[in-house]
DNA sequence: CGGGTCTTTGACCAAGGTCAATACGCGTGG
DNA sequence: CCACGCGTATTGACCTTGGTCAAAGACCCG
């Protein structure tokens, strides 16, 4: 048991009293369609809790039963599966501003865990306020599965980039698409970000050994074009680490 | 353009006059969660053309905005992108009984292409009357929902798998995943399947080369486990083969 | 019988993994 | 302030898995 699961109804997990986690969906959902004003006026409403999450600490193991959405205040949380042997797969990073268990809405048991990888702070609102809520607006309801159907796009991306890229491609189109993520949440200017992510974590998302990683990422740094120092990734030009990634939005779903 | 999809209202697709697509809802539904009689009535009561899609057709391609929901009758679909150097990428198989498209109900532009492993009836459903019947009935709604979600976990079990796992682990692990699928659909008894697919189609699916994918259906064979036939996928010991591959059937999250 | 597709084989090659040692950075306690 | 310890980054040597290329069978169907 976590001990942080174990403290979801306690004083770690404070009332928001202020409208940040209504404002967050607000943000989140304009990434993926439109929003009346009535849409507006019930998701800035929403009530919840704020708290940390420690580096390394889950909100959500497999075999739980959700019961809260969580969204991502700050920091960065990762989706990840541990195989028989104890090694790790990272399904997806998330940042700040993002929502990464919509899905647990309608699934009943986790078949994968979601953690910190760094220090964090996260909103959790019951999926009862939730179901109330996409009840009443069938249309944000219609948004958030949406969300669900573009975060499904995104892990078919990532098959196919580690099925089928070399390391280097890999590792750049990563890095794209965290840039462009970043942007879309307001944390990025496209050309730098923070990614406190260790060469570990890259290896574990890319499927890579941490030696490979660490040699494609020199590789990169030499081109002169990617380079990932004390968790900040730095691009010089975009459209040309996009060519050599391979690397096209259009999975991203984003309406800006 | 696609000859098939102009046809689509075209006398290739007529309409069904029996209840074989709802009834096919309804089983499909019905492994992922529980349906009311009122769903059960309503559901029966899904109207849609039916028609041949010819091996190697394509139903929906990369820009499509889908405007039906396919439901696969007989035969076997794959959902597939391509990259810049024309390397196809296949995400998913899609046996007699299965529901591919349900994600389209939301998402505006696809990103990825569905087309026929194998000659195949497939029935189509519009988007129109699927949304009147969702929206008459919130429990199918989530239900639904909860499908993409589902295939959602499979995407990410196919990017551990492809990601980690050797080739022979890999190959057993897809083997393992589709007789379970097919026995939820009623298409095997556990130790045997119809499997149409040529050892390109696995390598595009499992990210190996074609010559690599032959060398491991030998070792495979020689275990006298695994043998892929004619069209024909037949497991010895199905807890063995399991074994081997690390395969846990509970991102499947059959009810069943 | 001829041509296309699919499978199989052999020889060789390269990307990336493994192992083990070393270096670096940073926080903690003395 | 410095030594120590721990997690992370880096390097080198070596090895395995699986890719590439090219040719030859098999099979199928008109």
């Amino acid at each position: 048991m976590s001990p942080f699961r174990q403290s979801v109804h306690s004083e770690a997990f404070v009332l928001a009293m202020d409208r940040s986690i209504g404002e967050l969906f607000v943000r989140h959902l304009s990434l993926f369609g439109t929003l009346s004003e009535a849409d507006r006026h019930a998701l800035l409403n929403i009530k919840g809790r704020i708290g940390v999450l420690e580096k390394g600490q889950d909100i959500l193991r497999v075999g739980d039963k959700p019961t809260h959405v969580v969204a991502v205040l700050s920091g960065m949380l990762q989706r990840y599966t541990l195989d028989a042997e104890g090694e790790r797969q990272i399904h997806s990073f998330y940042l700040g501003g993002d929502v990464p268990s919509l899905e647990g809405l309608h699934i009943d048991v986790m078949d994968n865990a979601l953690g910190a990888v760094t220090t964090s702070r996260v909103a959790l609102v019951t999926h009862v306020d939730m179901f109330a809520l996409l009840h009443a607006h069938p249309n944000l309801a219609a948004l958030c599965w949406r969300e669900t159907l573009v975060q499904a796009a995104v892990f078919r991306e990532w098959l196919a980039r580690n099925s089928k890229k070399l390391a280097h491609a890999q590792t750049a189109h990563l890095f794209c698409e965290m840039i462009t993520r970043a942007k879309a949440n307001g944390l990025s200017d496209g050309k730098s970000m923070s990614l406190p992510v260790t060469q570990k974590d890259l290896a574990d998302a890319l499927g890579m050994s941490v030696v490979h990683v660490n040699r494609t990422l020199q590789t990169l740094r030499s081109t002169g074009e990617v380079e990932l120092k004390n968790g900040i990734l730095t691009i010089g030009d975009f459209a040309t680490v996009a060519d050599l990634a391979g690397f096209d939005p259009a999975y991203l779903h984003l309406t800006a």
